[in-house]
Order: C-alpha cells, then structure tokens, then sequence
DNA sequence: CATGAATGAGTTTTCATTCAT
DNA sequence: TATGAATGAAAACTCATTCAT
C-alpha cells in the first residue's frame, strides 16, 4: 500500500505520477520498469518516490489493484449480481461487451496485464497462491450453465473455461494494435458469440 | 546469426551452450536473462561466448529460429504439404495435436514462446513488422476451407484464426503447469475440437 | 546547544525526545542513527526536530553533556569535595560503586557511550582535544596518594589511571549484557578493588 | 571468502586492495566504510571490486581473519604450546609483549579490532556466537594458574580475565595514539606486570 | 580460439536537511 | 511554532561487453 503521504497529495500530483507508472509499465515488463524514468516523467524527485511507495512493487501492486476495480467496474452489475435470472449466453455477451469497451478505453492498461499474466512468480507475489480469478469465473458460469441444461453435457466447463479466456486475451491483445482486424467492436462480439454458442450450446 | 566459430564447435558442446541457454530463457525474460549463467552453465568463459555471438540477442534469435524449425517439425509433412486434399477439421485436429505433442515434449520451450509473445519491441525486432506467423497460417487454413463450403460463411477468417491461437496458447500455458487439468491429452483435443468444429462448421 | 526553541517546550515533551534520542543512539552508532526514527518515536514532525537542534549532531551532543552530569551526579559528593581527607582506596571504592550503579540503572546509556569512545574522530570534535577526562581523574587521584605514601613509588600514575579506566569499561560492558558474570555487584566491586589495592599499594 | 578471482591477482595488486582496505576500515566503522573509497585508492574499478569480493562484508571478514592470524603470528609458539611448563606471570608477560608488539607494528589495524569489538551485531555474525576469544583464553590460563597455587584462590577467573583484557585494550588505544605515555613499551609492559602480579598472585 | 580480468554506466534505495504554508 | 512534503547527494551492487594475453 503507498503510504498516507501519497493519498495526502493533491490530486492532480497524484494523478500525474499514476499517469507516469502505467506509461512505464506498459512499455516494460516489471522488473525493466526504471522508478527514475516514473519520478522524472511525473516530474517529481527520486527521493520523493519513495515519500509514497515503499518501493517499486509497492507502487505496482498498488496500480494492480486499481486496474481490478476498473476493469470490474467495466461489468454490468445488475447482471452480475443476479447472473441466475439470465440465460448464459446474454451473460456471455455481457462480460465480451465489457472486456472489449474496457480494452478499447484503456488501451496502456492491457499490456501491464498482458505481462503480469506471463510473469506468474510476480503474479503470485501479488494475488496469492488461489487460481487464477478469471478462469474461476467463467468456470463457474459454466457450471452453473450447464446445471441449467443450457451447455453441451459433454463440455468440460474448467477446459472450456481456459478457452474463452484465451479467445478473449489473444483478441484484446490483437484489438488495441490499430488496424488488425477490419471488423468493429459489435461485429467481433457478435462473432466471438456466435463461435462460443454453437461451440458450447446443448444439442438437440 | 552465431559466428562461424560456433559452428565449428564440436557438437557436443555446441549442444551445451544451447541447452544451457534455453535454462536461462525458459526462466527470465529476455532482459533479465544473464550472459554469465549461460557461460557459467555451459561450462565456457565469458569471453568464449562472445567469441560465437555478437551480443545476447544474436544467441537468442538464433534460438528463436531452432524453436521455431522444431515446432515446424511436429506437423504431419504430408498432411501440411497436400493439405487441400484433406477435410479443414481434420487438419486442425492434426494441428492441435502438434502443438500440444511440442508442448508437452519441450516444457522449456513454452514459457520462452510466452515472453517473446508479450515483448512486443523485442519479438519485432526479431521477426520483423510482418504480420504474426501463426495467425497468418490459421488465417489461410480457414480461408480455403470456407472456399470449399466447410465453414460457416459468416465467420470472419482472421478473428477466427486469432480465436483458434488464443485457444491454444492458453491451453498450452495451463497444460504445462502440472495438475491443472485433469484431463488426458487426447480428450483435451477432443474438447478444444469439438468446440472449435461446432463453432465453426458450416450449419445447414 | 539546542535552540531556545527546545528549551521552551512543555517537560513532558523534551523528555519524550530525549528518551527517543537515547534509544536510537544506544542501538546505533551516530552517523547510523536516524532522525526520522527519533522524530517518529518522539511523535514530533521532522520539521520541528530542525526548529530545536541545528543538526543531528546538536542534539548528540547535549545528550553527551546530559550523559557526562548525570555519570557524575552518582559520585558521592561529599567524597569527592573531601577527597584529601579520605584514602585513596575508599575513594576508588567509591568511584567503582558509582559508575557500575550509573551503568546499573542507566543501560542504554552504557552502549552510547562505548560507540562515542570508540570514534575518535566524533569524540574529539564534540569534546574538544583535551586529554580524556576520566584518565585525568583518575590520574589526579593516584598522583595525591602517591605524595601520601598510600602508593607504591614505582607506579606511574598516568599508566595506572589508563588501566583503571580500562578494567571499569571492559566491566561494565560485560556487567550490562545479562548472565555475563556470577557475581552480585558488590562481590565485583570487592574483587576489582582487592586487585587493585594489592597492584597498586605501597609494599612494606 | 573472496572469490577465485582475487587470490589470481598479482600479489601487487592484492596487497594495494588489502591496504585500501585496512586504510578505510581504520577510520570508519564498517557500515561507513564505502566501497568506493576502497576501489578508488586500490586503483581499480568499482565494478573490480565486485569480482573479487561478493559484497563489502565479505572483504571485511576476510580482513579480519588476516589480522586474527597475524595477531596469532606475535605469539612466543613455544610458550604456548608448552604453557603448562611455564609459570603464569612468565606467560602472561609473553602475552602482554605480542599484544604491544602487534599494536606498534600494525597500528592501523588497533582501531579495526576495536570497532568490531563495539559492533556486537556485527562481531556475531562474523565469529559466530561463541564466547569472545581473548577473554576465553585468559580464563583458561587463570584457571590452570589458580590450580597451581599461584593465583589467590579468591580471584574469579572470569572477572580476573575481562579486567585484564580491558587493561590491555586500554592501552594498546591508549599507545598507538602518539605521546599518550611517555614510558618506553618495556616499562609499560614492567607496569602491567607488576599490577597484575601484585593483584593476583596467591599472598603467603 | 580460449580465457577471464577489467570496466563503468545504470539501477534502486536511504536520509539529513530545507522550505513553503 | 508546527508541519510534512520535497529534494538530491550519496551508497551498494549488477552485468553486458571489451580486451590483453
């Protein structure tokens, strides 16, 4: 946690020096993350960084925890919140729609995941040891699918689980590089949607 | 490229020098990757070691191109080289199968894959701006199997062709990890097919 | 000297960064002590530290100054005033009491202490390049008994003084880390003044 | 241990670290002592100097060990090998002789053993948690004398030993420091002997 | 070819002290 | 007077690369 010292500044200061930590990491993998490229860009004094972090990772796993809520605050909460009341595949559509609007709005933000995701010793130094929330999320919308009879019975809901995450990771990695895809944001939903319900949908 | 005195090497300690760097990439990203544990590891002095290399990009696109030649080698020859003669989705099985044989059989060589994938400057400066490799084989595949009424009309080649390597990526990250799945590798093909020709597959 | 700042402060309060003062000077040696800790410990801003010392080495020295009275408000006045009428030996009785009490009840004081003597180049721009003053006391001491015949004529004073001072330091020392030694307090005192009175006395 | 590296060295060159080294440590406590300071005067390069040693601790453990032997090296062998044949004050005297000895040739080395000996932590974690040494060794001499009649039974060897370390510490500080005393070292050590025999030995 | 010592730029981190409010 | 944010000069340590032998 940064120290009180950094919530004390004023806003803008703060703001600033969040601005310079996500164009740093963004562009490097956190261990070639520089604190004086960050402190200099924010326009502050070295020493100054550590006025409010106790370290780099300190301010790292600070920024973490910001992207998280962010990106949680992307979802739908009435749809989460009552996520039995829907059929699987509006819920689906749903968690694209904001995966997708997240990504496109916060485009320096998906790289820092994108790395944090591939460096799993960093990973578990800052989430912990329980497995990975996003697979456990889909997999248990699966499950919970499948129950309601709306998923192949044949479909392993944890494999299946680690697909989507992928097709949604290798996408938003693919849609913030400009001009990879032709299609807009509502046609690569509605594929990606259609790939997934007839891929994982119950046969008659 | 290596130097002309590493091919002159003898083979053995060529070898040497190659597994040793593979232990020291498979475990840092390529900045953190240290010359010295390589030379140290190989049992060769430092300055050996640039007596065969320019630098420590040189030995590791060097090594970027045998892990690309090996994984090149799991495909079934016959089955790529006459591959309009064979239905799309049996190709992919073969491919899926490929990519997972490579995976299991060469553990080290996935997590250095991973890391090239996510440095974006460094996988450029090695493979150049050309558009990415495997999507661009997928992309292909798919175009032609649309061409022969194999495959849903509507479905767009690329963003499927990234769907397909995202899938397999991911899963070849997790199937790595011991324990994450308790499925064989076959039914794991079978699933990932399964999904993949449903989702895919032209409806009548 | 601190600032009239410091002397103008509520009681409570100097004391308070008085005891936190000796604490991090009795766990550090100067240049290693830190005046955030003292700040922090004192509960008082880092600003206000500059508003009562000019500098850290300001305060190290009145703590010196404060250190050095009390040490010689454990000597029994009226002894020392009289010093002439007393022999030589009740005195050094006296003096030996006196500083293993002071270092008794005044532990963390002890180490201070010890790390000022042990840097020179500190010892003498606090104190100045005077002679040592306990030496000199010591010195002085042997120098009247000596003229009253209560002193072996072959002693040299100034040699005996140092041996004296050396003997009550590498004591007190031990004596403060616990179970060190046996004996009571006053079983060592018996013991130093039984070695030195049959060292140092006139033989018959 | 310094690495392989440093005993290649040309004798030269190792002997300039060495002094550097024992220039620095002489006259700041082993946390102030910098690095740089040492390279610097060696003539070499900062980054030499990590070649050789694997941090600034081990160059001075190692320090430490050349001067333990040295001050071993002062030692009458004889007289120490064979110590039960000779009388206690004969070997004592033969101790206070080295020690002065040492003192005088080595000057800059006194003050190093004096800060150790003040940095408790530090000490520790060079020699380990055993008894200190020297206060050790003249405990088990005392010892031996006291069962052969020639010490005063009533003498705590303990306490007989720490006060004559510190008599010796004393002094040796006290002499290495030019003019301090005016007795040449074989007066001193006259003295010494003198007090200490007097103080100690069994009276009739 | 082989060796391994030498280099120095670059990185994180610490902390006494200053200064604006 | 009190505050605490700001500063920057150090310090230890790392490592790719060069170079003399």
């Amino acid at each position: 946690m940064p120290k009180d010292t950094f919530f004390n500044l004023p806003e803008e200061k703060r703001q600033r020096i969040i601005e310079a930590a996500i164009d740093e990491f963004a562009t490097h993998p956190f261990q070639q993350a520089r604190v004086t490229a960050i402190a200099d860009q924010a326009g502050i004094a070295k020493g100054s960084f550590y006025q409010y972090f106790a370290d780099k990772k300190d301010l790292y796993t600070y920024l973490m925890g910001l992207m998280f809520q962010k990106k949680i605050s992307y979802l739908n909460q009435d749809l989460m919140e009552n996520r039995g009341k829907y059929p699987f595949f509006q819920l689906l559509r749903e968690v694209f729609i904001s995966g997708i609007r997240f990504a496109k709005e916060n485009p320096r933000l998906v790289p820092i995941g994108m790395m944090l995701v591939n460096d799993k010793q960093l990973y578990h130094e800052i989430f912990g040891h329980y497995e990975d929330a996003s697979i456990e999320f889909f997999r248990k919308m699966l499950e919970e699918a499948k129950d309601q009879g709306e998923i192949d019975p044949v479909i392993d809901p944890k494999l299946a689980a680690t697909m989507l995450i992928g097709m949604l990771y290798s996408l938003t990695d693919f849609l913030i590089e400009d001009g990879k895809l032709d299609l807009d944001d509502m046609a690569i939903i509605d594929q990606m949607l259609y790939f997934a319900e007839n891929g994982l949908k119950k046969k008659d």
